[in-house]
DNA sequence: ATCCAGGTATGCA
DNA sequence: TGCATACCTGGA
C-alpha cells in the first residue's frame, strides 16, 4: 500500500493534472497534454453524477478535483474550467483516435440540454425539478461488452463496491495499457477463467453470471457486435438471454452501452422513487417500466436518469 | 449481530 | 402468471 511516489509525480507536465497527493491506484505517471476546453458547459454536482452516478464505474475524482477515468485502452483526464467548461487531458503521445473517443464517450455531438427539454416536464412537476437540479446531466456511451460486464457485476450491491469489484477485474485480468493501468479484461479473456478463479475479485454469486456469459459468447462469435446494432426491443430480448441478464441489467446495457435512450431501467431506486413521486405504490417493475416508457417518451432512459440522480442527492 | 445492497434464476401455488 | 427464496460478501 505505498503512496505515488515523488518520481512519479515529477513525471507530470504541463499546467494542471498535476495532483500532490494522489491516492494508490490513481493515474500511471505520464506525462499529460495540456487541458483543452469542450463546449459542454456543467456544474460540478452534474459532472460528478454524470461520471460517478452510478451509470460508470471506472472514474475516479481526484484530489485537485479532477476526474480520473477509462474505457477500451483510454484513460482521460476531465475537469471544469473556472468558466464551467468541461476541458480534457490526455496522454501525451496520444493520436487522434483518442480525441474522437471522448467525442463518442462523451456524446459531444449530443445536445442533451435540448434532449431534456422534450420530457414532459412542462406537465410533469417533477422531472421539472431533477432536470433543475441537475441541468446538462448526460449518458455516456460506453463500449458496449464493458457496459456488459459492469452491469454483471451490479446486483445487489452498492455503486463503491461494483467499482472495487471492476478495478480487480482489470487489474487481474486486463491488458496494461499504461503503467499500472489496466483495461477491462476482454470476454475472450474471461471465458478463459473458471468461476471459482474470478470470485477472487469479490464477485460472489455474480462470479458464474460472468463465467457463463463468457462462455456464451465464447460459443458465438460476433454475437455481441450484432446484438449493439439491434434496435433496442430485439437487442433487449437478445442480452435476457445471457445468463445474470435480466430486464433491469439489459436496460442499462442498452442504455449506457448502446445509446439507447428509450431504455428504462427499473431498479430498487427507480421503483421507491416512481412509488413516491408517482404515486405508484405497490406497482409492479414491469407495470413501471410501462408507466415510464409510456410518460417519459423515447426518451424515457435520460428521464430515468434524472430521477435517479435526484433519489441519490435527496437520500443524503 | 442482523440486515441490506442499481437483481436474477428457480421453485412452488 | 405470480410470488417467495437462495445466491456471495462487506459494511452499517
Amino acid at each position: 500500500m505505498k503512496t505515488v511516489s515523488s518520481r512519479a509525480n515529477r513525471a507530470f507536465s504541463g499546467p494542471s493534472p498535476n495532483p500532490t497527493n494522489q491516492v494508490a491506484a490513481s493515474p500511471s505517471p505520464l506525462c499529460w497534454s495540456p487541458w483543452k476546453s469542450t463546449a459542454l458547459q456543467v456544474s460540478a454536482t452534474t459532472l460528478s453524477e454524470t461520471l460517478d452516478g452510478g451509470q460508470t464505474f471506472r472514474w475516479r475524482q481526484q484530489p485537485d478535483l479532477s476526474w480520473s477515468g477509462q474505457w477500451s485502452s483510454h484513460q482521460v483526464r476531465l475537469r471544469l474550467s473556472a468558466a464551467g467548461l468541461v476541458q480534457y487531458a490526455i496522454p501525451t503521445g496520444s493520436n487522434r483516435s483518442i480525441r474522437i473517443a471522448i467525442r463518442t464517450f462523451l456524446r459531444l455531438d449530443d445536445d442533451f440540454a435540448a434532449l431534456a427539454d422534450t420530457l414532459p416536464w412542462r406537465s410533469d412537476p417533477h422531472i421539472a425539478n431533477c432536470i433543475a437540479t441537475f441541468p446538462g446531466l448526460r449518458i455516456p456511451r460506453q463500449p458496449f461488452g464493458e457496459t456488459l460486464l459492469c452491469f454483471l457485476c451490479s446486483a445487489t450491491k452498492q455503486i463503491v463496491q461494483i467499482k472495487e469489484m471492476v478495478a480487480l477485474l482489470a487489474k487481474n485480468y486486463g491488458a496494461e495499457i499504461a503503467p499500472n493501468l489496466h483495461a477491462l479484461p476482454t470476454w475472450e479473456t474471461l471465458a478463459a477463467i473458471p468461476e471459482d478463479t474470478l470470485r477472487k475479485c469479490l464477485l460472489g454469486f455474480r462470479a458464474r453470471y460472468i463465467a457463463a456469459t463468457a462462455q456464451y459468447l465464447a460459443a458465438r462469435p460476433g454475437w455481441l457486435d450484432e446484438t449493439e446494432q439491434l434496435p433496442y426491443p430485439v437487442a433487449k430480448q437478445r442480452l435476457i438471454e445471457l445468463p445474470g441478464v435480466g430486464a433491469k441489467v439489459a436496460d442499462c446495457v442498452l442504455l449506457f452501452g448502446a445509446g439507447k435512450l428509450e431504455a428504462f431501467p427499473v431498479d430498487t431506486w427507480i421503483l421507491k422513487a416512481m412509488a413516491k413521486r408517482y404515486d405508484l405504490t405497490g406497482w409492479k417493475p414491469d407495470q413501471i417500466t410501462h408507466f415510464g416508457r409510456q410518460h417519459f417518451g423515447p426518451l424515457a432512459g435520460l428521464a430515468q436518469q434524472y430521477l435517479f440522480a435526484y433519489e441519490r442527492a435527496q437520500a443524503r
